[in-house]
DNA sequence: GGTGTGATCGTA
DNA sequence: ACGATCACACCA
């Protein structure tokens, strides 16, 4: 079974390429001060741009979304809401600022690092079963804004498991209701317990 | 199981 | 003002 970090030439297309083609693979913080997190991707969101209301590009560059204006293959992390931090891979094509948002993982390494980080949850589907939940099992914060997926602490693996033939298309959330985005740019793993919010 | 609501603060 | 959210209260 192959274990490999995905090259950058995964990142430098379109969000919705990427999307579908992250589900099953593996996300890894080799964190410096509690050893190695990973969990296996279920649920992810595409954000294309300038072209995409609902995308933090769609009024162009600003301190906060720099990062997606850089090259793909870095993370973007921002912070919501007054209290959560939420993570993306940064996409392509070149420098057009499209992201994938990490919404939901299974836990796999590193879960007793991850139930100190989430002191509410109660069982392991409770530790990445969401967007803010992710960031904070994985300690994501400021300090990972920018950082480089193809060669650094953190990074996504290609373990072997392929994404899934016919992944779950819905609408993306917090923006459907409030926006009339109709877009289907939402990917999920069928039935799997760790996705945040049941899709409609 | 489901729905509704308040928390909380950086950003524009 | 408002948000790419979460947890908890409450009802079933």
């Amino acid at each position: 079974m192959s274990r490999r970090t995905l090259p950058r030439r995964f990142y430098d297309r379109d969000a919705r390429d990427v999307a579908p083609e992250l589900l099953h693979k593996v996300l890894v913080h080799d964190d410096p001060e509690h050893g190695r997190l990973a969990a296996r991707l279920v649920e992810v969101e595409a954000y294309c741009g300038r072209d995409d209301p609902g995308s933090h590009a769609f009024r162009g560059e600003t301190p906060r979304n720099a990062s997606m204006f850089g090259r793909p293959g870095h993370l973007y992390v921002y912070f919501t809401y007054g209290m959560h931090w939420c993570s993306n891979l940064v996409c392509g094509p070149d420098t057009r600022p499209h992201a994938v948002l990490l919404r939901a993982a299974e836990p796999l390494d590193g879960l007793d690092t991850m139930y100190a980080r989430r002191v509410k949850a109660r069982r392991d589907r409770d530790l990445c079963s969401g967007p803010g939940k992710l960031a904070q099992a994985f300690g994501f914060d400021r300090r990972h804004d920018g950082i480089d997926v193809t060669r650094g602490i953190v990074r996504i693996v290609d373990d072997g498991v392929a994404p899934p033939a016919d992944p779950l298309v819905s609408r993306r959330i917090g923006l459907a209701a409030g926006r009339g985005d109709d877009s289907l740019w939402r990917f999920s793993i069928r039935g799997s317990a760790s996705v945040s919010v049941p899709p409609r």
